[in-house]
DNA sequence: TTGAAAGCGATACCAG
DNA sequence: CTGGTATCGCTTTCAA
């Protein structure tokens, strides 16, 4: 790290180092003849101003910690995508931290506490715990969080389980009477709790609906889109079978659609399928899905940060959602009453 | 950024500063006696060192960026797993810059440029221009490219040649003679090159088994599956249809399986279609496809970087690929002679 | 083994 | 408007 410093530059357009400073940080009382001439000796240097240093003295990083779990699963990315827009325009640095296990969760926290590291920091789905926080909080550092909830913390939410009624109300309007529902396991070491909320907005509607809500349709299962395909697999080849099915995430969803394509069950003529989130692979299986704008909640939580960053007080913030209705859902087609 | 400093720990424990800076580094020379009290002390403050006062002491910031052009696409997230995996492993952060459009990666550059908030970068299909490089080399941050050759960088690269002779043998092993390539377009303002390699391996191994190559079936479009589907249905609409086409990425073949859903055209009887990367999509949708190992690669990648870091001197490597059969290739039924 | 003090490279206050 | 200097919090000699 030889690197000119200040100094040098100071030497080269004699002046002090103070006024090299001041330049470099556009103070108005410099004159116009100083500016330039430390201007030059800048560019004749091929100076740049030392980052830590500046960090050091200032207080400031001015970079984010962005914590995100399961980094590579689009949902996320999505929402990484937009986060690194907004802090980028902000000439804010994006440090990632992928949790794929729990302990690295921990572990996160920890590094990111690491005093003089972050300004701030973004959490997706994942919340510290009360000693996390509190150590978070005694080095000042401003928490955002995004797809989670909590009391002491500004957050950028979804209402799952308004989108788990969104989703039943969208089947039962097309007719559908026997629907179940596939979701993640609820126990989790993440704490994560969309799929639990989804699906009781989604009980919720059938109840309100007086549709039976039978307990062997409403299937739990490790995040992803084999262990989905399996369930489904088990689920269509008994002998009463759904109509209509409720994935709790657009990549359990993709695993029903390939059951039922093994199992030669017709999507949407014998089996509609409803996702949720709407990432781009959605799009690409022409899935139904309850979408949440991924990207901008991504963008909007980083604004969030930077304004609590500027010393403003911020207000969580819940986005709404909405139905995207493509080709795996349909009236049903009653195949039973044949 | 009150925070407990170093200060306030060593008279809590009745040494030195520089006492309990040894401590934290682990030196030797630390009497256990006075460790323990140091440990204690750091303990009951819950003191936390200062990143940026560490980094600005010892000129390393144990953090790594990371240049990653249109980081949504899923073949870049694979490669940006595994650096994360690996950084991660080794206690480095990793600063990531995603760049979209051609200013921002002059942009990122500079930004990484700037002294002391990187120790090495790591830049994945985007190479720094010659003065960009003079100046990264003058603040001596080490560089490691991936999926980018370079005169006087190290990096990690897959033959995309290779590449592209390896899809036109299988084609041409099932029994094509038909064939059609959909790649990007060449001119652009990344400097992007890897579709035009896949394009030269592809119709060399066509030139040397004495197949024709019809201009009208070399389709150069922008990244992207919109596009490709788009060109795609246009070629498959024509009188003159080929029984195969290699796409230079997943993305661009599922572009074309999804033309040619729509038109009606079956895969792989009427059209066999082999991609490039072997993305997650490209096994979700059945896609033959040429691979390469996207995560290890990046994981690979930071590693060479981690020990140029240490002083290391590191060698290009160059990783191997192979062709993944699935549902979307097979040998033509040649409607045409029918 | 340990304490004291000199950097690291900026910023920002205080005189002038 | 500008120069000098203390300061940020740590690491690392240098003596003792």
């Amino acid at each position: 790290m030889r690197g000119t410093t200040i100094a040098e530059v100071a030497a080269e357009a004699g002046v002090g180092v103070g006024t090299v400073s001041r330049v470099l940080n556009g103070s108005p009382s410099v004159s116009e003849d100083t500016r330039r001439r430390v201007l030059a000796a800048i560019a004749t240097l091929d100076y740049q101003p030392s980052a830590t240093a500046r960090a050091l003295s200032t207080g400031r990083t001015h970079a984010v910690g962005v914590i995100a779990p399961f980094f590579t699963h689009s949902s996320v990315i999505e929402r990484v995508r937009g986060i690194s827009r907004a802090l980028a325009g902000a000439g804010y640095q994006l440090i990632l931290l992928d949790v794929e296990r729990p302990e690295q969760r921990a572990e996160a926290f920890r590094s990111l506490g690491v005093r003089g590291r972050i300004d701030g920091l973004l959490s997706i789905s994942l919340a510290p715990t009360d000693r996390e926080l509190r150590r978070l909080q005694q080095t000042g550092v401003p928490i955002v969080l995004i797809d989670r909830a909590h009391d002491s913390l500004p957050s950028i939410t979804i209402d799952d389980v308004e989108g788990g009624r969104m989703a039943a109300e969208h089947l039962l309007d097309l007719g559908h009477r026997r629907i179940a529902f596939l979701g993640d396991e609820e126990e989790n070491r993440f704490g994560f709790d969309s799929s639990a909320h989804r699906r009781e907005g989604f009980v919720a509607a059938l109840d309100a609906a007086g549709v039976p809500v039978l307990p062997e349709w409403i299937l739990r299962r490790p995040h992803g889109r084999d262990a989905a395909r399996d369930a489904a697999t088990g689920m269509l080849a008994g002998t009463e079978r759904p109509t209509a099915v409720f994935a709790s995430s657009d990549v359990q969803a993709i695993g029903v659609l390939e059951a039922a394509q093994a199992a030669q069950v017709t999507v949407p003529e014998e089996l509609s399928v409803i996702g949720f989130d709407n990432v781009e692979a959605a799009e690409l299986t022409g899935l139904t899905t309850v979408a949440q704008p991924l990207e901008e909640i991504g963008a909007l939580g980083a604004d969030m940060l930077l304004r609590a960053l500027s010393g403003e007080a911020v207000e969580s913030r819940r986005m709404p959602l909405a139905v995207v209705e493509r080709a795996s859902t349909a009236p049903p087609v009653l195949a039973g009453r044949r």
